[in-house]
This record gives C-alpha cells, structure tokens and sequence, in this order.
RNA sequence: GCGGGCGUGGUGAAAUGGUAGACACGCCAGACUUAGGAUCUGGUGGCGCAAGCCGUGGGGGUUCAAGUCCCUUCGCCCGCACCA
C-alpha cells in the first residue's frame, strides 16, 4: 500500500478550543462520564481523589488551577486505569468573609456565598474538569450543616465534646472571639483594639483523647509527606517526665492550692534546682497579685506584651519574687523562692517550671539577672569534678551526676529512671508523658457559621436538641449594624423551650468553628443526598480517600481535625476506618513578578509592559516600574494572574498544560507570559500534527514489526510511540507530571520527523498509531484537545477518549537497535560506540579499544582493570 | 534556637552511583510565508581555531566511576519556637 504523500502541515484551521471545549465539556456531561454511585456494584477497585475543597471568595485563582489540573490528571489517569473514581467538588462555604461582605456593602452572607460559588463553579467547569458534579454540595446549606450538628451531638453523647472554661483572645470593639492568629501586635486584626484575655465558657472537641493514636499512626501514613508528618509530631508534642509537687513553706490560704506542681523532662537535675517560676496567669501569680500592686503590674505587664517572634526574641527575661518559697521533694529542710516570669507558659505542661541553671541556658540567665544560685549537678564527659562549675553556657547533654545526693555517680538517664522512682515513693510527684496538643476549642461568637445544638436550661444546664429538631438553622432576617454576634441579637431566635423541662431557655448562640466543617466534607462526598451524615456501606466503599492534594498551609490544623474526627465517627459507628487520608501530595504555590509603580503603589501585570532592554514600564503612563521579587500570588501585591482571563484567552487545555509543565508540582512555578504562549503552541501543534494524519486515511492492516513491508521511519515512529506510552505512565504513577509532558513533547517531535519522510511502507499506519496514542496520553492533561484529535481521526466514532482504556506499551518495541556504550579511561570519557543491546563484554571491550580517541589514551599505559556495565558504560583503568 | 527543604546553563529544570544539562523558555542563524501571539530547520554550559581542558555553592572523603553516597562548610527558602 501507498501512502499518500503528507501534505504542508502549516494549511488548515488551527485549532479552535473556544468551540470545542465547551463541546467535549457537554459531551462528558452528556454521557456522564464521570459519575459514580454511592456503592457501584460493577466490580470496580475504586480510588477516591480529593483536592481541597475552594472557599467561595468569588472567582478562582491560580492556586486553585493548579490544584484542580493535578487532581484532575490523577482521576482521569486512574479512571483509565480501570478504577471507579469518585472525585467531588464542594464549597468550604461558612466563614468570616461573607459576614464582612455583609458589613461593608450590606449584602446578606447566603446570598453573597451562593452568588460566589456560582460564578465560581462555571469558572471550575471552563477548566473542563473530570468531576461528579451531581454530588456537590456547600457547608452554609442546611442540607450539610444539620448533619454536623448530628455528629455534634453524637461525639457529646459519646463523651467526646466538652464545655469548659479557657482563656480567649477577646476584642471589645468586634464584640468576639479571635483566634491567636487575627491577634496581631496585640490588637484585633479588623478593629484594632487591643485584645484582652477573658476566660469563657467554650465548647471543645476532646482531640487530646486521641493524642497517643494520632501520634503513633503517623508511622502508617507512608504515602504523606515526611515534612507534614514531622510538623503533625512536634505539633502533637509528645514529652516524657515527670511533674513534681513543690509543697508552699507558707500557704496563701485555702483558696490557692498549697502546693506548686511542675513538668519537668529532666527529673535527674532536681538537686539542680534554684528556684521555681510560675506563669503570670497561674493561679498562684493571681492569688500574690491580688495583695501586692507591684506584682500586679508585673503580670498586668507581662500579659501585655505580645508573643509575635519579634518581641520574644529581643525580650529579656523578666521575673518577679513573690516572698514566696517551696521545700524540696528530695531535699528535706531545704527551700527555694518563687518568682512568676515572663518566660514561663501557662499554656505547656502546668504553667510552672522548676528553674535548673546549670542545665537550661534560659534558667541560668535568669539566675545570673537575679543573683541566684546555679549549682552544677551533671558532669559532661571528660570533665573533673573537682572544681567544675557552672561557666557562661548551660549543659543539657548527657554526662555523670555530682552534687545529687543518692544520684551521685549515675548516668544521666539512670538518674531520671531512679529519680522518678524517689518522687514517687515520697509520693510528692510521678513519672508522666505531656502533650503540647490542646483541646479544640471551636466555639465562635460569629453569624456565619453551623449552630451548635445545644439549649441552655437555668434548671438543667447544657440540653442537646433533640435529633428530631434538627437541624438548628440559621435565621435569615439578621442584622449587621452592631458589633458582637447576631445571633444574640435577634428578637426571636435564641428564646426556646427547653426540651427536657419545657421551661424558658436560650440557644446557645456560639458557632462552629470552620474547621470543623471541613473536617468531615470528604464523608459526606460519598453519600452526599443521604438523610444521615453518612451512610456506612458508602463510606466503607469510598474512604480513605486515596489521593488527597493540597496546599501546605493545611499540614497542620486541618488534616489532624480530620484525623480526630474520622476517629470520632469511627468511635460512633459512622465509618469503619480511622485515617482519612491514605495518600496526600502538598503542591508549591504559583508565583509571580511583583510590580511597583513610580508612586510606591503595587501594579497588577496587565498595567505593565516589559520594555526590550529588560526594564518595565506602566502601559498607559510609561511610567518607570520596579520589578519587584518572584513571589506568591496574592491580592495584596497584586502579581496575580486570573485564570478565567487565560482560559478566555488560551484556552483550558493550555493553562492546564502550562500549570503541569516545567515544574514538579511539590515545587514552586512562575507563572510567566512566555511559558502560556508555548504551552499555547504545542497545544496548536500537536493539532496540526494530528490534522496532518487525520487527513489521510487509515490502513485496515498493521504491518509487522521489522518486516519487509515497513520501513525504517516507521519503524522508529512506532518504538517512539511506545517509549512514550512507558514513558509517560511512569510519571504520571510518580507524580512527575513535567516529565510526563516533556515525554509528550518528544513524542510530537517524532510525529513531526515521520511527517518530513515522506511516503514509506507502514508509515501512514504507524502514524495513525502514534496519533490515537498521543491522544490517549494527553487525555488526563489536556483533555479537550484528546478528545478533538480522538474525533479527528474518526469522526463517526461514538466513543469518548476519556472512557478509553489506557494504552500499554508494546514490549518488542521497548527495545532499542543500538546502545550508546560511553568509553571511559580512568573515568573520563574519551568516545562512546554503538552496540547492538546486551552485548558481551568482550564485545564492548574490543568495540572499545577500536576507537582511535580511546587508543590515544591508552597509548603507553597498562591496563589494569577493565570495567563493564552492560549497555551503559566501558571504563579502563590504567597505571603508568 | 529546633525541624524540613533547596543550591546544576541566560531561565524553569532532567539525570536506577555509569555519556551532566532530557524537555521547555530565551537567544543566534537560516527557510518559508495569505506577516502570525505564526510555522519549519539548525545551533546554543564555559574557555579554546582545534586537539582538548574546565564545569552541578565551597572544601575534603569513599569508588574503576559522584549532581547522586559520607564528612565538613557557606548561602537561600519554608515551618515552628521562651515547650520546661
């Protein structure tokens, strides 16, 4: 058979993505490609892919593009892989931005939400995404927050959640509660009034409960990465010690406790001890203060300073003698004072240290600010006893203790084992593990945000609504115009019967923290119409989610509240497993060039051009620009790009490739002008190549490999063909998604040299081929454009690229003619030479030797050793 | 201070201990043209006419062979932090 001669590929339309991914996007849709049911009964392994769910801002960014286009390359791979994929979209949708919406510009939080995630859901489906949307939903709808109040109320019945009283950030002015993180400088982060701590009565999630699991099943988590691991363990912050009671020569009275209770994970430097120091908020620091105007000022100052990095690392240590001092557990008749310091947490171990110069650098500068002892108690290895003594550094390492009594002469970790031993025998301390983790306190003084269910009766306290009552919802006729929260504000609201006595009682008005809503949405994914939270044989079918993909700044808080409350559901019967997370990849942020205008004011790219020789101007005023750092993305520095204007402008198909090219995802990437437009040309490319092979008609017949009837151009389409399929599979299973498209590169280019040959026997077959794969491959990346070559090359087909299975590689055509053997001599290299694959060494060694380059180096020189790695590499060591 | 990561061409980056720089951007030269945000071809780590020499932050080591493994040092980035 003759092939037809290939016609100039620069003729004919180029590829129109403004009519065709609307297209494909409706044929998807149309077909349903990508549902799935609650429990598929078709035999199916099943993966689960989850990215982050977006909060409803209002548009989407580059954050999101990326994140959705490595999802989406994960499902659509699996999907071809023959794998069930549930891969759902919803809206993180309560939090605090709606209710300032409402502020400012008088808009109702449910109206502004829901007009958010429309704009933004069409935004999402222009990037041509491979999701179920028949399973979206959004955490401010009743239909989702009800249930949460559901599994409120189960962890409460199973002795999960609590009330109690903790210390709040409280801004007078707002009227609210703020997290540690809207303090800034002291001062609420919106009003700017400085922050007082209150203590309240606040609702928490007993997270403490699971500290050992949460830390121990870390070690399962194998597919997460280290970094996220590591900051989960040090947030969770397991210590061993001890806590040792210091009994109160004097007690305050009977109100203060008479003694003073310390952690300590050096129980073996107790003979060590100086002093002790309590927290300003301890107990004892109040019941002194409450008598004494100096130590009141002292606290009132310490409370007022901040705790941003700045201050604490330029703040001195500060102390305050209260008169007070403590007897000593392992030495009787001695005493020690008592100062309330600046350094000292209340928030760690029990807000009171004892204080060890000799082992604890800020002990001992302390000691040496008040002129306090500083006995050395360990002797470091290779150090004399005999007139050692504390110098300018303290030592926390590990040594032989002196000046300890019954402890003398013992190691470091003897004494703290025989030391905890003598604490608990006098019965004045115990051997115990501390946890840095809190409990989590999720009450919020806020409108937006899921009703926690629960009545407050004057006659019986704290009553769960009743299931039947459920859900609590918001109320809609809500005012703005006041600080503090709405709903304490509203005439009607609040005022209920309680349900247990039927007397007047009052709803408890605080709201769920929004992490708690965002703690169980990858449940709800898998029954998302259920009348339950979840329905279990949907969750035994779908969890854990399989590939979970986001950004970093959710290592902490966010995936170990949904570590504790999968735990939680487990322990109520909800699902079956504890982890919700088997796989996570964390992808790098988008950057871009920040631009600066002659008045100090940032510029958004589109308001600069970039002039020839480099520098930059402002596109109406020609103003100088300083180019300012490569940084993320952000409104503040206005370097961002938006992702409807490029897809309007390139398509999806090529911000997708863009996003995917270049970088590995973990990494960092620039979003840059020129790295679009070539992302753009390839697109176009690997149209026209298609074009090009579409034009003419298929062989019925495959010829066989390095048969007569094929010659050597297809013969090497064919293998390159095949190298990519390898190729490209391997980093898609690896997350390698550059080289994946660099793979596809190659592969265009080998369809761009076939295309030059000309006519040969085989060609136009192995053509064909190489375009059907082609399509095949781009599919999880650049779908749209799959999809329109899928149709090229047979416009009457009825099938779908994306239901294609996905391609497997031809082992026979893995195989290369020839190897490149480099030649080395004494590891440098001096020729390479062509062999045929799995040559003897001997082969290689002759091969070798044959090479003049090789023969030079060799000349005159003995060999001594001769090295060979099969196809790889000859090396010759020589003497002389 | 603690923890993690990263240093490779003009740029983004590749590289099971085995030819450093795949692929792309940019640049250079050429071709073509219905001048397009084209397309196609060739070239492009440095020095050198060449043979060749040098080259993965610096220094040392292991090895026939090191970007890769080990030690050390410098620089940058991220996270956490008065954690007892």
């Amino acid at each position: 058979m003759n092939d037809v001669p290939a016609t100039a590929a620069t003729d004919g339309p180029s590829y129109d993505f403004r009519t065709a991914e609307p297209r494909w996007q409706q044929a998807w849709d149309a077909a349903g490609c990508f549902r799935v049911a609650d429990v598929p009964a078709d035999g199916k392994p099943k993966y689960y892919v989850l990215e982050m769910f977006p909060y409803p801002s209002g548009k989407i960014h580059m954050g999101h593009v990326r994140n959705y286009t490595l999802g989406d390359v994960v499902a659509r791979y699996k999907r071809a892989r023959g794998y069930a994929v549930l891969h759902p979209m919803g809206w993180d949708a309560f939090g605090l931005p709606a209710e300032n919406a409402a502020r400012e510009r008088g808009v109702h939080p449910a109206e502004w939400t829901r007009a958010n995630i429309a704009a933004m859901r069409t935004e999402l489906q222009r990037m041509g995404l491979s999701i179920d949307w028949s399973r979206e939903f959004a955490t401010c709808e009743p239909e989702y927050y009800g249930h949460q109040q559901k599994l409120f109320l189960d962890f409460l019945r199973a002795g999960l959640v609590e009330r109690k009283e903790s210390w709040v950030n409280w801004d007078p002015v707002d009227g609210t509660v703020l997290a540690n993180e809207q303090v800034i400088d002291g001062r609420g982060w919106r009003s700017g009034a400085t922050v007082e701590k209150r203590q309240l009565s606040q609702w928490f999630f007993r997270i403490t409960e699971y500290a050992p699991e949460l830390l121990a099943a870390l070690d399962g988590l194998d597919r997460w990465p280290e970094r996220v691991r590591t900051m989960q363990a040090r947030w969770i912050g397991r210590s061993e010690g001890a806590r040792v009671r210091f009994p109160l020569v004097a007690p305050l009275g009977t109100e203060t406790p008479a003694e003073i209770e310390v952690f300590t994970t050096r129980p073996d430097t107790l003979f060590g001890m100086s002093f002790v120091a309590l927290a300003p908020e301890h107990p004892v620091s109040a019941a002194v203060a409450s008598g004494n105007p100096a130590a009141t000022a002292f606290v009132a100052q310490c409370r007022s300073m901040g705790t941003s990095e700045a201050v604490i690392e330029s703040a001195e240590k500060q102390g305050f003698d209260t008169g007070l001092r403590v007897g000593h557990p392992l030495m009787p008749g001695q005493t020690f004072p008592v100062w309330i310091a600046n350094f000292v947490l209340m928030e760690y171990g029990t807000g009171a240290i004892f204080g060890c110069p000799a082992g604890d650098q800020r002990d001992l500068d302390f000691a040496r600010k008040y002129g306090l002892d500083t006995p050395a108690v360990v002797l470091p290895p290779g150090e004399v006893a005999e007139g050692f003594v504390v110098g300018a550094h303290a030592y926390d390492g590990p040594g032989t203790m002196i000046n300890s009594g019954f402890l003398d002469g013992l190691d470091t970790d003897a004494a703290r084992r025989t030391a905890i031993e003598a604490l608990e025998r006098e019965s004045a301390g115990t051997g115990v593990v501390n946890w840095r983790m809190r409990d989590w306190g999720v009450s919020r003084q806020r409108y937006w945000g899921c009703p926690i269910p629960v009545i407050h009766c004057a006659a019986c306290g704290a009553v769960p609504v009743p299931d039947a009552d459920l859900p609590v919802r918001l109320p809609e006729d809500v005012r703005f115009d006041q600080s503090g929260n709405p709903l304490d504000h509203h005439p009607t609201w609040k005022h209920v019967a309680c349900p247990r006595c039927g007397g007047a009682a009052e709803r408890e008005t605080d709201t769920c923290d929004t992490f708690v809503d965002s703690s169980w949405y990858f449940t709800r994914f898998c029954s998302p119409g259920a009348d339950v939270p979840v329905v279990r044989q949907a969750a035994d079918q779908w969890l854990p989610v399989d590939q979970y993909i986001g950004g970093i700044e959710h290592a902490i808080l966010h995936l170990l509240y949904s570590r504790f409350f999968m735990r939680g559901m487990q322990a109520t019967g909800q699902v079956g497993v504890a982890e919700p997370f088997a796989g996570l990849f964390t992808q790098g942020m988008v950057t871009h060039e920040s631009y600066k205008g002659a008045d100090g004011r940032w510029l958004y790219p589109e308001e600069v051009e970039r002039q020839p020789d480099g520098t930059a101007r402002h596109v109406e005023t020609q103003e100088p620009v300083t180019v300012g750092r490569i940084e993320a993305m952000s409104k503040s520095k206005r370097n961002t790009v938006d992702p409807a204007a490029i897809i309007a402008r390139f398509g999806a198909d090529t911000a997708r490739w863009f996003i995917l090219s270049d970088n590995p995802p973990d990494r960092d990437i620039e979003w840059t002008e020129s790295g679009v437009a070539g992302a753009s040309r390839f697109i176009q490319r690997a149209h026209r190549l298609a074009a090009g092979v579409a034009r003419v008609p298929c062989p019925p017949s495959m010829p066989g490999v390095g048969s007569a009837s094929m010659g050597p151009a297809a013969a090497a389409l064919r293998r390159a063909t095949h190298r990519a399929i390898a190729a490209v599979t391997e980093a898609l299973e690896t997350f390698a998604f550059n080289l994946a498209v660099a793979r596809l590169y190659e592969l265009a280019s080998a369809l761009g040299e076939a295309e030059r040959v000309g006519a040969e026997d085989g060609l136009a077959w192995a053509r064909h081929e190489a375009v059907a794969t082609m399509a095949r491959l781009l599919a999880p990346m650049a779908p749209h454009l799959a999809e329109e070559i899928g149709w090229m090359l047979d416009p009457g087909r009825t099938s779908l690229i994306c239901d294609l299975p996905w391609p497997e590689a031809d082992p026979d055509l893995l195989t290369v003619e020839t190897v490149t053997l480099a030649v080395q001599v004494m590891g440098k290299l001096r020729a390479t030479v062509a062999l045929p694959p799995g040559a003897e060494a001997a082969a290689a060694y002759a091969a070798a030797e044959a090479d003049p380059n090789v023969q030079r180096a060799l000349e005159g020189r003995r060999v001594v050793k001769r090295i060979h790695v099969p196809d790889r590499i000859v090396n010759f060591v020589v003497a002389g």
